[in-house]
RNA sequence: GGGCGAUUAGCUCAGUUGGUUAGAGUACUUGCCUUACAAGCAAGGUGUCGUAGGUUCGAGUCCUACAUCGCCCACCA
């Protein structure tokens, strides 16, 4: 028998272990069909807030719905424990950077790190709910994904796709790495517009430029002007003078600059900015590169080198102002680009990366984005605006310590690259040698071991690949490719899905999966997305678990939309509270009623429980349509509204006949019992799709089919009572009122009614007439009169019993 | 500045292809201890559907513009 009543936290740890040692979450490959879902590696950097119990959540119901219909679902769950985000965490635990804990010891405390976090992670995880095989979970740094990601490079490389080039870059000079596009994130600062003097050399002509950056004065290689600007387009052609720097440069007319901006002469350096790049590239200007990668003016530049680069801006400003040379400075307050990681303004630079080729294949990666099904599909133009305007070639060496090496070395002699063989792989250059024992080109003996690590994004993109196990003799591929589902939030479609898309191409020149999910964000309040750097969380999972048990915190979560941001609300865990309450009580009442039933065929049914049944095959119709969109939040509304009216219209009507069958009959009472045994199973399945817990102990207990709920599957019924769809909803509405009656005169609904006259058309006299015991027991009635009228009803007369009270 | 989305009851949100008096929950008020549930049941009031136009017999729903908010991107001289 089901406990007077549900203590969520006892059972849920009770099925949690259950479910673990029954191993009923196990992927094993059979006969049915895949459903595959990619779902994120968390970042491993300290904690999972409410955002990522949302996101995932969602996502986990999904598995469970294609697991009831019947799929084999491959469900694996990663942790990111790469690059940046967990040495960033390892150098704010230990306060040291890691260029002073040095190399190897610093990777040990990453490891070391990540696998304490892991743990809480996957705990975490697990008290929610998540149905994965924790067996074949996965982490973006370990020899086997080390493998696969070297093998994905190597691919690359092999055929083509993936060069060694000298190239600007976007640095990050507090990380000291380079990093990519994607890794961009815009802040407002303050900073002065300085207006600053120059001079032609042909005719001391003085013209003005202003500029943010007065630094990169002794990195100007050229001063363009818009040959439309009829102020300055005479100017081309001349020569420029640099103040205090005194060094001429030419000055050149280019469409690009904009005649309104500034003063509309602008100064070119390598590298203030993206336009710089350009026109170096364009015009093939000199290079003059003045930074180191540490953010200092390099030591070649006269009188400013060695400084920090903002030192030398103060420097190089003051000697301007002696010299006479500014005319204002205004204060400003502007954009710039800053390295999302540590929120530092990011600058450029020149050295000999490895690049994965982006601008040769817009179009297939455009191509695959159109043969994906977005979810919502508005999502899938935030994936069509990031290619259509990516800039640059995605860059994938990072000068950092923790994550994937590349497998190789350079001839030290020639510069030859050495790739590892495949069968060596995973490979650490650093410390395995190159199979050849000299170099091909040169036949040097001495080899120089790559230093760099990966980006982030280069493994976490290959999580396809980690699943089926890519290139290894028991992979998956088959039924892996491609996936079915991949889901995400937005704001890493540029990054994550795109980046997926890109090495799905490059390996097989296909899609990686057939479906992109996208969820919202939770918002601390209207208006504020919760993340880590504000700390405005104001809830904690764990918290959120012991107050309400995993279950309810499930029922906020996937109340959700797709795409849409939540607010974390008070409200919403009350009335999953109340829900969840609710299925316990309504399954109490049905198990107490179903002592003496067995199951059988029976065709029979009262008037009142083919409205039931049929409303219940309309509700699912919907039910289905919406979580095959992946809806599951208007998925649970459905059901969630279906539910309410099963309890409270069609439970109080079918108590009086399960209760008394001297009164109505033991066939009408079986009648009562088979739709209610059919039913809360149909609604125990459906609901455990939100609910794994409390369903899977009712299901235990009441029906224990099979080892869990979890393994059962969605059969549809196929009943043909269309007609008592509407009229029992009639029926509905007219005990409603005369319950509204008893309720407005301050009296009981057990109140009998004395006397009671409805008008009604045939239809609706026909159900009443159909369900007459059914309908007097529930009101209470002691006379009915129906009247015949044309259309719908009317009541005409209630008369109340009235007993007088004493006083 | 560009792209996308949102704007419906005090709060949190539904509202499917345009079709009568716009719906839930919550909060508030009133009553009811009804052989599952007082964490319950019944009843009740609450809305210029962001603003302004337009299409239509008919618009919360379609079109245009604007406003506010959010996400992403660009501008950074």
């Amino acid at each position: 028998m089901l406990d007077k009543k549900y203590e969520a936290k006892e059972k849920e740890s009770k099925w949690l272990n259950y479910w673990q040692e029954k191993k009923i979450y196990e992927f094993k490959p059979d006969a049915r069909e895949v459903f595959s879902i990619d779902t994120p590696p968390p970042t491993v950097n300290g904690k999972i807030h409410i955002g990522h119990i949302f996101s995932y959540t969602q996502t986990e119901m999904v598995a469970r719905y294609k697991r009831l219909r019947g799929y084999n679902v491959f469900y694996p769950f990663g942790f990111d424990d790469n690059g940046l985000p967990s040495e960033r965490l390892v150098e704010k635990e230990q306060g040291k950077k890691a260029k002073e804990i040095g190399r190897e010891e610093f990777a040990k405390l990453c490891y070391e790190t990540t696998d304490k976090y892991e743990s809480e992670f996957q705990d975490l995880f697990s008290k929610m709910g998540v149905s994965t095989d924790w067996q074949i979970h996965y982490k973006t740094v370990s020899p086997t994904t080390i493998k696969i990601s070297q093998r994905s490079f190597l691919d690359l490389v092999n055929k083509g796709h993936c060069y060694h080039k000298e190239s600007p870059a976007l640095w990050c000079n507090e990380c000291l790495t380079s990093i990519a596009q994607a890794e961009l994130e815009t802040k407002t600062i303050k900073t002065t517009f300085n207006y600053v003097n120059f001079k032609t050399v042909e005719d001391n002509e003085e013209f003005t430029i202003a500029t943010t950056r007065p630094e990169l004065l002794p990195a100007i290689v050229c001063v363009f002007v818009n040959p439309e600007d009829k102020v300055h387009n005479h100017l081309i052609g001349k020569t420029a003078h640099i103040p205090v720097i005194d060094v001429e440069v030419p000055i050149m007319g280019d469409e690009k600059v904009a005649i309104d901006k500034g003063t509309g002469v602008v100064m070119c350096c390598t590298f203030g900015d993206q336009t710089d790049i350009e026109w170096w590239k364009k015009y093939n200007l000199p290079l003059k590169y003045i930074f180191t990668e540490d953010g200092c003016i390099a030591s070649f530049v006269p009188n400013y080198g060695g400084m920090k680069i903002k030192e030398a801006r103060k420097k190089i400003v003051e000697d301007l102002t002696n010299g006479g040379y500014i005319q204002k400075i205004e204060e400003l307050e502007h954009e710039v680009q800053t390295h999302e990681r540590c929120g530092k303004e990011v600058e450029y630079t020149v050295m000999k990366q490895w690049f994965i080729d982006i601008m040769n294949h817009k179009e297939d990666f455009l191509r695959i984005g159109n043969e994906i099904k977005w979810h919502p599909e508005h999502m899938h133009n935030r994936y069509n605006e990031w290619v259509s305007n990516i800039m640059w070639d995605w860059c994938i060496s990072r000068q950092r310590y923790f994550g994937v090496p590349f497998p190789i070395w350079y001839c030290k002699d020639c510069g030859e690259v050495i790739l590892a063989r495949e069968e060596d792989l995973p490979v650490n250059p650093l410390v395995d040698k190159p199979s050849i024992s000299s170099c091909p080109k040169c036949g040097s003996k001495e080899f120089i071991p790559e230093t760099d690590i990966m980006d982030t994004w280069a493994t976490s993109s290959v999580t396809p690949l980690i699943n089926m196990r890519y290139g290894e003799k028991d992979n998956l591929e088959s039924i892996l490719k491609p996936m079915s589902l991949r889901t995400n939030a937005s704001e890493i479609i540029r990054t994550w899905d795109f980046y997926t898309i890109v090495k799905s191409f490059y390996h097989f020149g296909e899609r990686p999966w057939d479906n992109v999910m996208i969820s919202g964000f939770v918002m601390a309040d209207k208006g504020e997305k919760i993340s880590k750097s504000k700390g405005n969380s104001k809830i904690e999972p764990m918290d959120a678990i012991n107050e309400y048990s995993a279950d309810v915190v499930r029922y906020w979560a996937g109340t959700g939309r797709l795409g849409s941001d939540i607010v974390f609300s008070d409200e919403t865990l009350l009335r999953g509270k109340k829900l969840v309450n609710k299925i316990w009580n309504v399954s109490k009442f049905i198990e107490m009623h179903l002592q003496d039933y067995v199951d059988k065929e029976f065709n029979d049914f009262e008037y009142i429980d083919r409205w039931i049944i049929a409303k219940y095959q309309e509700m699912e119709k919907g039910f289905i349509k919406y979580l095959d969109e992946y809806e599951v939040g208007l998925a649970l509304n459905t059901l969630e509204k279906f539910f309410w009216n099963f309890c409270d219209n069609y439970i109080e009507i079918v108590k009086h006949r399960l209760y008394r069958p001297e009164e109505f009959g033991d066939i009408p009472r079986y009648s009562g019992q088979k739709t209610v045994y059919m039913l809360l199973y149909k609604l125990l399945q459906d609901f455990s799709i939100f609910f794994p817990f409390i369903t899977e102990e009712i299901y235990q207990e009441l029906y224990k089919f099979n080892d869990s709920i979890h393994l059962t599957e969605i059969k549809f019924m196929d009943y043909d009572f269309n007609k008592e769809l509407v009229t029992g909803d009639k029926l509905v509405e007219i005990i409603s009122s005369v319950r509204g009656e008893k309720s407005s005169n301050n009296l009981s609904l057990k109140t009998p009614v004395k006397y009671l006259e409805i008008n009604a058309s045939q239809d609706i006299e026909e159900a009443i007439n159909s369900s007459i015991k059914d309908f007097k027991a529930t009101l209470f009635i002691n006379n009915l009169q129906i009247n015949h009228q044309d259309n719908d009803y009317e009541i005409k007369k209630i008369e109340l019993e009235i007993e007088e009270k004493t006083a």
